[in-house]
DNA sequence: AAATAATATAGAGATATCGCAAATTATCAA
DNA sequence: TTGATAATTTGCGATATCTCTATATTATTT
């Protein structure tokens, strides 16, 4: 498998320019950096191995103030360009950063824009 | 003066942000990169000194195949959001990349995102 | 099977963006 | 000063985004 052959296409590079043209949504991203500071002691933040880093979408939701709703909106929407990744682990859905697209993207950057 | 600190902040990486999340504008910042290459033989490419690189509006209107208000609008946009710069002389202005914000756009998304 | 909890989806009103045509402003040339 | 050219601003209808409430779905617990 070719790692460097990965470069995303204007399209895509497009659909993260909107996903990141929303305040809120760059910060729940610039959160995920770092779940552990981020969000509260208690929070459902996964430490396995399996989906190390994520977390869930009530515990984003109670940090960034909007409605369940939103917040989920905004995570599916961020999920779609790619930059975040997502997994269902029972009746909770964790989300963390896609490390391979934010550097991709920012490849791209320095290559095409 | 201190060249590190021009740092860009959240606030105005939104801002970029949204400029860049239309594919028309994007494309026009990299038609941007090589002027002579990419316009027209005639078209209004500065070569002086002075304000290198720049083309004229409607050179750009001509590429990208969009009205002349649109055109004109998608320019100051991207230049609120400090990606390009522009110069007026006499009936022309002339609009080029703005290499010190992309830089720092850059930077921006390497340590921010 | 029913109640509870976490998340997603649908629907809606307010606001913003898209992209045009027309009107206005600025500059130059005759 | 009149006319031509370049660009900006204004006004508008169409579409998209924002963010909510309400409802549906999925998974757990009793």
């Amino acid at each position: 498998m070719n790692l460097e052959s990965n470069m995303i296409n204007d399209e895509q590079a497009v659909e993260i320019f909107k996903a990141l043209s929303n305040q809120i949504r760059v910060n729940i991203l610039q959160m995920l950096k770092e779940p552990d500071n981020n969000f509260s002691p208690q929070a459902h933040v996964i430490k396995e191995k399996d989906f190390d880093g994520g977390v869930c979408v009530s515990d984003i939701r109670s940090k960034v103030g909007l409605s369940q709703s939103t917040t989920s909106q905004y995570l599916s929407l961020l999920l779609q360009s790619g930059l975040v990744e997502m997994k269902r682990i029972g009746q909770w859905t964790y989300y963390r950063r896609n490390e391979e697209t934010i550097k991709q993207f920012e490849k791209y950057i320095g290559l095409k824009i």
